[in-house]
DNA sequence: TTGAAAGCGCTAACAA
DNA sequence: TTGTTAGCGCTTTCAA
């Protein structure tokens, strides 16, 4: 049998409140008590069970964590970070990989519920907000990380995509091209940088053809697909931004397959900065998203809003870094993305 | 408030022993109240609480995971599959990156005692073994997938590592390589294929100088010093035998600053198969792991050992399979493991 | 087919 | 400073 307060209560003497104070050092006990108590505990290898005190309207120490997919390597990055972080502030995280499945989203979130976590972290696009909404009248505190989803109140931590594509179209314009494609997922995230990204070329003149925009889900696969399917479209193009890393590397595996040089016929920028963009040849030139940061920045809102569920809602943006590597390279005036035969 | 089996039963007019009965669908109820109870729950949007209901000795349905680091694509593939497999099967899973740190290990371990889990997954080396047989003697059950821990009984899901290595070894040697280098990992399913490496060696006749073997931590960056540190020896070697991925892409990094041309003047070969090994130029040469598979057995085992407690372990050794690709190839014979000046 | 009630391991108010 | 006790939301036995 597992020991129980009782157990360790017999054991030592006292009465189940008195260990219950040891435990939890509330109300006062003499030292000699404390002492002898605590040496019970760790001789019968006591654990408080974490279920009963949940169960009398104590935390239960969870928090839930919705990603789209861990084997990405972002979202593996945003994953550990989020449970170190999570494991300092004495939290521990469930995580549920959604692959963006609304089927999938629900049968998590309800599996949360009935877990009763003590707050959620969502970082993948969430196509049915009426569920959160759910949660968050169940008094379960939410915060979005790297996402963002529409018509909730909720903390928020995001880059700022905007920016992000804003560096990364400016630069791949510095460098004079002006066929530039772009490759988006469909995400809340991919729209601002889908957005900026036409701003920006319109500023400069630039009219993007709609062929020249594919939207896709996030995976080398379809980011190969994707890069296929414009090196086989009339209008050539001499840059592709593709929107997450995964993206960029499948455009760099069919550019090679192909035989269009990288980046001397073809510029490809990336977005996250993952391991992925400095072990591939040439290493990725990309956007960085500070992980780390907005890993902390959650859970500390997220821990916030558990104590105090009143406070106003915060919203942070944090900078992204364009790292230029050798996936980019000025226009080459003959230049053109087409196949060498 | 959030509703409570309570607030259910009254509501439906009917006791809370019958709300349990249709919940768990145990007993026997009228069809008519059966309804009637469905639909107050789902109007009232109650999800039962599983604290509540472990506190009666059922299960949390919690799995705890204890993997060395989710930033190693390995195991963020592996973390994924026994998600995915653990949600089938009805549980849900917290996730512990342990660095391979015995202080980490036993905080999680704690942790996940006092949340009750139901059992343990642990993908990492473990330190200490006393802490895993405290778990046993909690009867909280554990199966060990990609690792081996000595002196415990457990369930058991590796790969054939000593098989692997063989292959590995044979292949290399077939293509005339004898001057190999092999970095490895101190862990135990590294031991074995180290064994192999030395042992497959020595059956060949050929002598494994001590500095030829390295003994590291899985990252990159590790496998980029050893390489440095290989190259710079005065015997010169023409085959790397990485025991992992993430070596293997290091010791690339460090051939490709030092225009050691892989594979012409250096083969590498690698172990794991993950993401980074076909992304990699040339794509490398590896051992696959069959990851989908390993995850599923070790979950099914875990939960059979929970019905069933008493049955007997079960230790399930599954094939691994060389890939062959672009980092290896016959050796030439000038060549040498030197930097081109 | 349904309900009453004890108990799971703990917390917290209150009493001593 | 320590102990008694009611309850947290559920399961399960037993009775009706």
């Amino acid at each position: 049998m597992k020991p129980t307060i009782y157990s360790v209560a017999e054991e030592a003497g006292v009465s189940i409140s008195t260990v219950s104070k040891v435990i939890n050092q509330t109300g006062h006990i003499s030292e000699r008590t404390r002492q002898k108590v605590i040496e019970v505990m760790a001789q019968l290898n006591y654990h408080p069970s974490v279920v009963a005190s949940a169960l009398t309207g104590k935390p239960t120490k969870t928090i839930g964590l919705l990603v789209p997919d861990i084997s990405n390597p972002f979202f593996a990055d945003l994953a550990r970070s989020i449970e170190d972080r999570s494991h300092e502030r004495g939290f521990h995280v469930v995580m549920c990989n959604t692959d963006n499945d609304a089927e999938k989203e629900k049968k998590y979130l309800s599996l949360l519920i009935r877990q009763r976590i003590d707050g959620l972290i969502v970082a993948s696009a969430f196509r049915n907000a009426n569920l959160l909404k759910n949660m968050l009248k169940q008094d379960i505190p939410i915060s979005v990380i790297a996402s963002e989803i529409p018509h909730i109140s909720v903390n928020t931590v995001t880059v700022d995509d905007y920016k992000g594509s804003y560096l990364a179209t400016d630069y791949l314009l510095s460098l004079h091209h002006k066929k530039i494609a772009i490759i988006t997922e469909n995400a809340k995230s991919n729209h601002a940088r889908l957005d900026a990204f036409r701003e920006v070329m319109q500023e400069n003149g630039i009219i993007v053809p709609p062929q020249h925009v594919i939207t896709t889900e996030a995976s080398i696969q379809k980011g190969y697909e994707s890069a296929k399917q414009i090196f086989s479209m009339k209008e050539k193009v001499t840059a592709i931004f593709a929107c997450n890393d995964l993206l960029a590397i499948g455009v760099m595996q069919a550019a090679k397959e192909l035989k269009i040089d990288v980046p001397q016929d073809l510029s490809v920028i990336g977005f996250d900065n993952t391991v992925l963009s400095t072990t591939i040849t040439p290493m990725l030139t990309t956007v960085a998203q500070p992980t780390k940061e907005m890993a902390v920045n959650v859970v500390d809102l997220l821990v916030r809003e558990m104590k105090y569920p009143a406070m106003h809602k915060e919203h942070l943006l944090l900078e992204p870094k364009l790292i230029v590597r050798k996936s980019t390279a000025p226009l080459r005036r003959e230049a053109t993305a087409s196949t060498n035969n």
